[in-house]
RNA sequence: GGCGGGGUAGCCAAGUGGUAAGGUCGCGGUCUGCAAAACCGCUAUUCGCGGGUUCGAUUCCCGCCCCCGCCUCCA
């Protein structure tokens, strides 16, 4: 099946054909956080998304680059600063830091680039974008000095939205206090600098001020990826008005279709309602840690809902992730067993025959659900080989060099190596010496003084088996 | 009001014009000293509601209801 993806701009699924072919090098722009507070499990909701469309891309032969901005200059980052009392850079970076410290922990591949809005080489391409648009007539600067990308000389704003301009005028949200501005809908491109910005500002033709919000992706993005880019990503909030100002401002200075494919991820509801600290259901990525879950258990919860359906976040779903991380945990140390120690007796060697369902599920526009139903059928269909003594160690291997290839695009398996405290291996020693005696009470006993240290013992075919309780369990 | 997304078992969630994947939970069984893990079985005559098309619709069409999002700087 060919790779497929939905793009928002038709609201069609539409077979991928990236701008160059032949090299099989894409482009990818995603909108990254806004560096004001600390992410919550919402924005990573989306970057997780995006990293799934990134390594999926990759096991197809992409070769991907991909730009992710950091927003590091806004009225929420300026205002911050300001009630903190410190340099805006300073309060900026705290949250660079812990965003990436968030990334790791969610196994999210970093993008090859992630250019901050204060970069000087940034704001030198917008203030050069911005002279650009003004002399084209597509933007003006306004009596309170910011200037405005003019929107009824650009045909095509509405079309990723589907909005009609005349629509923007009667809504109730729109601010009428900016008188400024020759339509309601006008965006600004360069806001003029104010006492509230304190020595947040750079020098322009138009005046001391800063960049809008929309321009810095276009700067960006023209920047570093050209001007046409593949896939353009984001959630669903960003198409109007953020996506609809990239087009047109980007467009507006090359001539040249911006983005070849939009797409955008729906939101993460918690307990069935959109996030927000006064409801208390705002969750950042440490927040689940201190619950007791892993990164690689959020990652599998945020991961395993198709991304164009809104995600509800809860604790049942956090625990469902876990039992089902263990199953696959289970069958991979079930098939390395077998693949070291061949065992005698297995007799027709069950012919291992990794599906590629999963692989193509994910061609369809990111079927994740799909394609982790064929990995769970796998899973049951290779362990009952194994429980019937039918799956040779070849087999066993071919299930774990498929599993190495799926694993490159979920990044799900456990990765810290489970040292067992010496107390705990002693109990369990001494625990086996009374079962040998068949003394099951004591047995008994020293199995849940072993709970206690938060190790469960499971006596095996092979002796017993020590793994880490729920929550305190690694990786 | 406009534009989107969604409504499938207790919960999460795929999917198809021909009679419902998978995960999780629960129950029963095999295995086990007992457990655990694994496996087997059971758990939606039914896919928001009402019409229509069809031999047949959850899937297509029409109408309606509910939830969520966007409509100027929220992923």
């Amino acid at each position: 099946m060919a790779l497929r993806f939905f793009n928002t701009y038709s609201r069609e699924l539409e077979e991928f054909e990236p701008r160059d072919p032949a090299a099989r090098r894409i482009g990818i722009y995603t909108c990254g956080p806004t560096v004001y507070s600390r992410a919550h499990i919402g924005n990573f909701r989306a970057y997780i998304f995006e990293d799934l469309l990134q390594r999926h891309l990759e096991l197809r032969g992409y070769k991907v680059h991909r730009v992710m901005n950091i927003t590091d200059v806004d009225d929420k980052t300026i205002r911050g600063a300001r009630e903190a009392k410190v340099p805006l850079a300073k309060f900026t970076a705290q949250f660079k830091e812990a965003f990436f410290e968030d990334v790791e922990i969610l196994r999210i591949k970093r993008a090859n680039e992630f250019p901050a809005a204060t970069d000087h080489r940034y704001i030198d391409r917008m203030i050069q974008m911005i002279a650009m648009l003004i002399s084209r007539g597509l933007a003006y600067q306004a009596d309170d000095k910011s200037v405005y990308f003019r929107i009824n000389e650009f045909p095509n704003y509405g079309k990723l939205a589907h909005f009609d301009l005349a629509q923007l005028q009667s809504t109730g949200r729109v601010k009428h206090d900016e008188y400024d501005k020759e339509h309601i809908g006008d965006f600004a491109l360069w806001k003029a600098w104010d006492e509230e910005d304190g020595d947040v500002k750079w020098d322009s033709p138009w005046g001391p001020g800063r960049p809008g919000w929309h321009i810095e992706c276009s700067a960006m993005a023209t920047r570093l990826l050209g001007n046409q880019i593949d896939i353009h990503c984001g959630g669903v909030d960003n198409i109007f008005p953020h996506h609809e100002a990239e087009i047109a401002q980007s467009e507006g200075v090359t001539g040249k279709k911006f983005v070849r494919y939009w797409l955008h991820c729906a939101h993460l509801l918690v307990d069935g309602q959109k996030m927000a600290k006064s409801l208390g259901n705002f969750y950042s990525v440490p927040d689940i840690l201190a619950k007791g879950y892993t990164g690689r258990e959020l990652r599998y919860a945020l991961m395993r809902v198709h991304y164009r359906v809104p995600l509800n976040f809860t604790w049942e779903g956090m625990n469902e992730a876990r039992e089902s991380l263990g199953r696959i945990d289970e069958w991979l140390e079930r098939l390395q067993k077998m693949v070291g120690t061949p065992r005698r007796g297995v007799r027709s060697a069950q012919r291992a025959d990794p599906a590629i369902q999963f692989e193509e599920a994910l061609d369809d526009d990111l079927n994740i659900s799909a394609a982790l139903g064929f990995l769970f059928e796998s899973i049951r269909e290779t362990n009952r080989a194994m429980d019937e003594n039918k799956l040779d160690a070849a087999s066993a291997s071919a299930w774990l060099d498929w599993w190495k290839r799926i694993n490159t695009v979920l990044d799900l398996e456990t990765e810290i190596e489970v040292v067992v405290p010496a107390e705990v291996a002693e109990l369990a020693e001494e625990r086996e010496n009374a079962r040998r005696e068949k003394n099951w009470k004591r047995s008994d006993q020293l199995r849940d003084r072993i709970s206690a240290f938060g190790w469960e013992v499971r006596d095996t075919k092979d002796g017993p088996k020590l793994t880490r309780h729920g929550a305190a369990s690694s990786g």
